[in-house]
DNA sequence: TATATTGATTTTGTCGGACAATATTGTAGA
DNA sequence: TCTACAATATTGTCCGACAAAATCAATATA
């Protein structure tokens, strides 16, 4: 390898740390520019240019990092009322993007890699529920089987109830996924077939699971958690099969 | 309301198809121009300035549009070696970002994350596999230890075996959620920790989880995966030990 | 001949300035 | 008090120019 060659790799190894990837160091700055001006969810960043003056670059660096948060989620941006916080963003955190490709027959698919996720999810929650979350979890089963026999809509008592327990178990990222491919599930489910509302027949297993959980059974957890999960598995493919018919 | 407001509120309905967010519209034409041109995995698009003429929009609308896919992760940018597709993009497909957020402490729940879908994944190999895809499957794992046992770099056989076990469950996303859960565990551990090199131990079972897939027998492949999970999880508590101390 | 160096070229990256589009805010009038 | 209109701030888009870097080709050197 030619001396220069060499002097250039080494240089490329001291960088790395700051010019990894084109504007991360922008991303860090305004990470920290956020976390000290103590920014929450709903504020309002300075307009770019007033960001491109203090970090001192480009306004167009500042708009494909502001651009990359958006696509993230991370913020919301319109024209006068300027990019406000859409989520907590720290600087010790780092945002990995993933995306998946969604074709029109990828509803089973979907749900095919959300059962493993469930189910792990189930077992963590009855292994590592603390007394209170065990308490919670129960809680959110009763408030979901009144809501639900008082005829109203469930699904949002059903979110909190899975919420709890994928926050029972410890990890966040499962949580995170779920919710995120629940959504994806959601998007592709919605533009055909209008209103979700599947899974109505699992709702009467759901107390079983929070007392699973809360006992530490995780066998019996995961058991009901996977029988849900057929439920809903058999009730996708007859709306399918409805479809085409 | 008032009557220009109404008229307003109705075209922006209309446009919605379109100019939904913001330059959906030349993702959109990018995509169909991809897909006419039957560029591929690995193929280089056209320059920036190209594509900007062609779709009658300045380049910075084609950069953000670029730049986006590349946070997704669907093309890789260079300089002088342009842009260059890294996944299959079609314009049926809808690619939808799902963002983690990691923290420092996130290497074990990465991992935590990665176990059930990779042990599904093994599982719905063994039960769906083709004979083809058997007996490759067979041969990567072959190939994995002829380069492991020469002392050369195994990490790309090693993925190159994955990949395959992931692409014989018959589900994409399998092997799209895998692999990027798996980008974003290397990016938080090549930072620290430098050169990863996880999993030595882990390559003499693979012959055997090759051999279990191939015979169809679900429950010894989902065992030896298992095993080789828990090594890896060793092997990064160890590290992570040894930085501590 | 083979290898290393140098230089040319192409493409993305960054900047600055200008204007367009538009949502919000304020203001005047019914 | 509400409605319609105007002013304004902010993002969105475009253009032109140059910097930076990676590749490729030509040249020099061992």
């Amino acid at each position: 390898m030619s001396i220069q060659a060499q002097i250039k790799q080494t240089s490329r190894a001291l960088d790395l740390l700051e010019a990894s990837d084109g504007n991360r160091g922008v991303i860090e700055a305004l990470s920290l520019m956020i976390e000290r001006a103590k920014l929450g969810v709903g504020d309002q960043l300075p307009p770019e240019i007033e960001i491109a003056r203090k970090l001192n670059v480009g306004r167009a660096k500042v708009r494909e990092a502001l651009i990359a948060w958006q696509n993230m989620g991370l913020v919301t941006r319109n024209k006068k009322a300027g990019t406000r916080l859409a989520a907590e963003i720290s600087s010790s955190a780092i945002h990995i993007p993933v995306t998946l490709k969604l074709e029109a027959e990828s509803l089973l698919r979907t749900h095919a890699v959300r059962r493993p996720l469930e189910i792990e999810a189930v077992r963590l929650a009855a292994r590592n529920a603390t007394d209170q979350q065990a308490r919670v979890i129960r809680a959110r089963a009763a408030e979901l089987m009144t809501v639900h026999e008082a005829g109203e809509d469930w699904r949002a008592a059903d979110k909190r109830f899975h919420s709890e327990i994928q926050n029972a178990t410890g990890n966040p990222l499962f949580e995170q996924l779920i919710q995120q491919i629940q959504r994806a599930f959601n998007e592709i489910y919605e533009a055909p077939f209008g209103q979700p509302h599947l899974g109505q027949a699992t709702i009467p297993l759901h107390p079983g699971l929070a007392e699973a959980i809360a006992v530490r059974d995780e066998s019996a957890a995961t058991k009901i958690m996977s029988t849900i999960l057929d439920l809903v598995e058999e009730e996708v493919r007859s709306v399918m099969r409805g479809l085409h018919a």
